[in-house]
Formats: C-alpha cells, structure tokens, sequence
DNA sequence: CAAAAGCGTTGATAAATATCAACGCTTTTT
DNA sequence: AAAAAGCGTTGATATTTATCAACGCTTTTG
C-alpha cells in the first residue's frame, strides 16, 4: 500500500528515505477508501487533509452562481489532491474535490504534513519541488488561456496529457479548458477532417 | 537598500534572521538598476536571476505567431521576479521580464538561492511560502478566467489588486485578463453608467 | 428488466469578444 | 519646437463561443 508513495517520494528527493523514516511516514499516512463522487473535500469547509492517489481519480472545482461546475484540477494515481489555498491559509475551501472513480488514498493531516517537512529533509525536499511544479504547470495553463484560442488550447491539452483524455469524459475536459461541451465536440469534429 | 528586503524576510518567517544571517543576504545579493523597456530576461534564455524589486514596476510576459504579447505576470515593489519554470526546469523560458518603469533590484543567482535556502532556514521557510502562494494566485486567477466573464473579471482584479491598475496602463492589465484592450475600454464604459 | 441518468453530438440562434481602422490627446524623443 | 510614439476610445464588422433544445446511444440504478 504504501511502496507507491515511499518510491514517489524517493524519486523527487536527492537522498532516499532511511528505513526508521519509512517507518514514519508508514505510521502517518492512513489508506482511505473513497467510493466513486464521494467528496473528500466540500466548499467551505477548511482543508485539513491531503490525499496521495494510490488508484483511482478525483476532480476538484468551483460552483458559481448558475449551478455550473468549473474543473481547476484533475488527478489521479501519484498525485496529490488537496485545497493547497485553504490549507495554507486557513480559509474555507472555495472548491468541491471528490472521486471521479472509486480511489484508494493514503491521507494525512495538513498539520501531519508539517510535521513530516520539519523531520525529514527528503520529504522537505520533496514538497518544495511539489509546490513550485504545481505553480509551474498553472502558469503554463494560465499562459495558455489568455494566449490560445480553444482549439490550441484543447491540442496542447491533448498533447501533454493523454492520460486525462483517456480517463475522463469530455465535459470534463470541456469544462477543465473553459468552454462548453458543445464548442469541445464541436472543435474536434473539425480537427478529425 | 537591503533593508527591505530584510524587513520581507522577517516578515515571512517565524523566527528573524541573525546577524550573521542578514550579513549573508546583504553579501549575497547585488543591486541592480534596470531603464524603462530593459530585459532582465529574454525568450530562450535560461533564467539564471532572481531579483526583489526594491522600487519599480516590471512585467512578464509571452508573445505569439503574431506578435501579440501576453502578461502573464507584473511586478511591483516586494515583489520576486523570475521565470519559475526556467529557473527550476533548467529550460530556456518561454517568457521575457522587462523593466515597465525604471527598477531597482537585488540580485541572487538561482543557484545563490539554492544555497541560501540550505543555509538560513528562515530563508528556507520565506521561499515556501513564497512558492505556495504563487501557486494560490496562479489557481484563483485560472479559476476566474475559466469561470467569470471578461467583465467580472476585471471587477474582481480591480477590486483586489487596486495597486497594479493604478501603476499599469489599460492595455497591460486588458493583456493580464485575456481580453483585447479595446473590450477593456468598453467594459469599464459599460461598468461607469 | 425497465427506467433513469450520463454522455456526446448536432442544429438554430444569441451573446461575447476580436479585429480593423480612425481619431484626439498626452508623453517622449529628436 | 516639431515629430513620433504611446494610450485610450469609438464605430463597423467578423469571428468565436455560449445557450437552448433535441436526439440516439450507453451505462447505471432501482
């Protein structure tokens, strides 16, 4: 259960985990099982806890004024699911995040999570580098928005990330993009001749 | 002239720097003066600085096929400018920095703070919370573009970052949000009435 | 197994935004 | 002081994208 996350973990550090860090790491993190749109996280509550994907898929978005979802992220196996801006700051959650498919986790507590970087450089280490590529990869994706049209959008999307296409709907990735469903179909329809 | 830096430190740290600390970040990092439309980064170069704008405006920004320009970032006093990406990536940027107004800044190389980071543990802490809320803005904004209007948008930038519209002419902050500069105008006409 | 919900597609139409061109005003450059 | 460049605005028009409604197909649910 927890060797997918002891190796993520050994991959983006520069010095493995001994094995008495393991341990703690083994003894931090539950296994939590999450049924398919069951929420690990509803708007307005504070995040308190950060998943580590082990199998499945999660989706975390806003709801505005209309009723209509609006995808900020996608996940799934190796990732991190987590409300990073309530949890660092303290505020209630803008976001929903829940289970696309059926997902087993391995969670901790955001206070455990600082506990862990106080303790061990390596897991430190490997934090920071999750933090500036989340910025990184949300800076391209930004830079993409206000310079693309939605058809670039969609190739570049389609490009980097297959594995989204192939494991979650098209509305999904419609709306993950910021266009309708409709102008998605439509767009590929186009692109296919 | 380090000063405020200093002061941004302390302020973005649970314990303040030592002496022999602060010595090591004046030493560290050099002033810089750059003119109005000065590069501190080009397209395709790797970025090799990171500079704390002491006093000034800059931007950062991509530019297309067309030639257009989009910001994907400005800058003003107390602010960090570089290109994560290319920084951390060791990959040539997609983006140039120049100076908008005449800027004064202190310089570190990459790797200077690299060492800094081992070295102060203040230091350490400042820049992760500088890398998540980096990560927090970039997400909000994402958010606000695939979610909100061109209009909304611009209320909602308006109302949250009073100080860039003030120092940005019109057609940067249009390019920050997306939209032409000309939708700009017709928006603010709209929203005056 | 039947009913319902989810998904992608298409058509008709409306709304949002971009494009192109021109103008007046201010600031900067020569 | 004159010329050029930068900035914001406006009008006319084109393009992109959203909205609303309907349909067929598949998957899930009761």
């Amino acid at each position: 259960m927890h060797e997918n996350l002891i190796a993520y973990i050994n991959q983006h550090t520069t010095s493995p985990l001994t094995i008495e860090e393991e341990a703690l790491i083994v003894a931090t993190f539950q296994p939590k099982k999450l049924r398919k749109k069951q929420y690990f996280l509803q708007e307005g509550d504070v995040c308190k806890y950060v998943g580590f994907i082990i199998k499945g898929a999660m989706r975390q978005y806003s709801v505005d004024d209309k009723g209509i979802e609006h995808i900020v992220q996608l996940y799934i196996e190796n990732y991190w699911a987590s409300d990073r801006e309530s949890a660092v700051m303290l505020t209630p959650s803008r976001y929903n995040i829940d289970a696309w498919e059926d997902t087993e986790l391995l969670v901790a507590t955001v206070a455990d999570m600082l506990g862990l970087i106080e303790k061990l450089p390596s897991f430190g280490q490997m934090t920071r580098l999750m933090d500036q590529r989340s910025f990184i990869v949300s800076q391209r994706r930004l830079n993409s928005t206000i310079s693309n049209t939605a058809e670039k959008r969609y190739e570049e999307f389609a490009a980097f990330h297959p594995q989204f296409i192939q494991r979650f709907p098209q509305h999904l990735i419609a709306s993950f993009l910021g266009i309708t469903k409709e102008t998605l179909s439509r767009i590929r329809k186009q692109a296919s001749k």
